[in-house]
DNA sequence: TTTCTTGTTTAGAAGAATTCTAATCAATTG
DNA sequence: CAATTGATTAGAATTCTTCTAAACAAGAAA
């Protein structure tokens, strides 16, 4: 980990507002130095050991839910019985990969959703989340 | 409940070859005799409770597990920290209120989905879900 | 620096949704 | 009807997530 990368992720939590303490930074390094990724609390707390980084599961919790109310994060919803959360936070959409729980980003510009039906007086859209889910030919 | 009801709800899981028991039965009543439904675990409980029906938790998790495998129901996966179970087994899409936790369908023919990259070889898809998530304008 | 304030982290308990277990019970078959 | 197989049950167990309240660390002020 160069130096100067860290410097560049202290701003970026600067920046939300949120103090760089040793494992956010630590949680900002596995989240942002490895490209897009989409990642579980779980899995986010075994890389961290695995990186030597004693953090608790209440911290990567917490820390996951600062970061997206702050927009460094986005949560993606595609299996009731976990969160995944998505370094990307550039309006996408999802591959879902049923047999293997593993998510792949469709960019925005490659997918097209038209025809929307008139939203309730009082409305507005929020978001629009499109998930494909996908699957092996079984023979 | 008319008697021609019941006889058409007993065929209805017998042709999914599910016994037409007591429990079964009066579920088929709550989910399919009062138009497309979204419903949780929790509220058929309560509902069939409100009925008169006594049925345990776990009877209603068996049996929305087993209606949903014979295709008799759909899961909708919008809100990480539950499941909801639509009746609507018809290709469509959902808006999702956010601040109230409810569904609402979007007929396939209204909305159209375009572009879908192409797979990696030897997948298939299996479903493409549209969440489109609404909030009440906040002034 | 040192001190003060406030935000952060922690372990473990608590909570919520769901699944499991193994005993009882009910529907169907012969 | 008796036997078989499947369904239901209460409650325990599991899994994921959130809460609690005490200890700690970062930034601000003196």
């Amino acid at each position: 980990m160069s130096q100067s990368e860290l410097v560049i992720l202290e701003k970026k939590l600067r920046d939300a507002q949120l103090r760089p303490t040793k494992q956010r930074l630590a949680l900002a390094q596995l989240l942002y130095s490895r490209g897009n990724r989409h990642i579980t609390a779980e899995r986010l707390h075994s890389e961290a050991m695995d990186a030597g980084v004693s953090i608790s599961l209440a911290t990567i919790y917490n820390n996951l839910h600062q970061f997206t109310s702050a927009g460094l994060l986005r949560e993606v919803v595609v299996d009731s019985s976990r969160s995944y959360f998505d370094t990307n936070i550039t309006p996408h959409h999802h591959f879902f990969h049923e047999e293997t729980g593993t998510l792949e980003d469709i960019e925005k510009s490659d997918l097209k959703v038209d025809n929307i039906p008139p939203l309730p007086q009082g409305m507005e859209i929020s978001s629009v989340d499109v998930i494909v889910r996908v699957n092996s030919v079984r023979n």
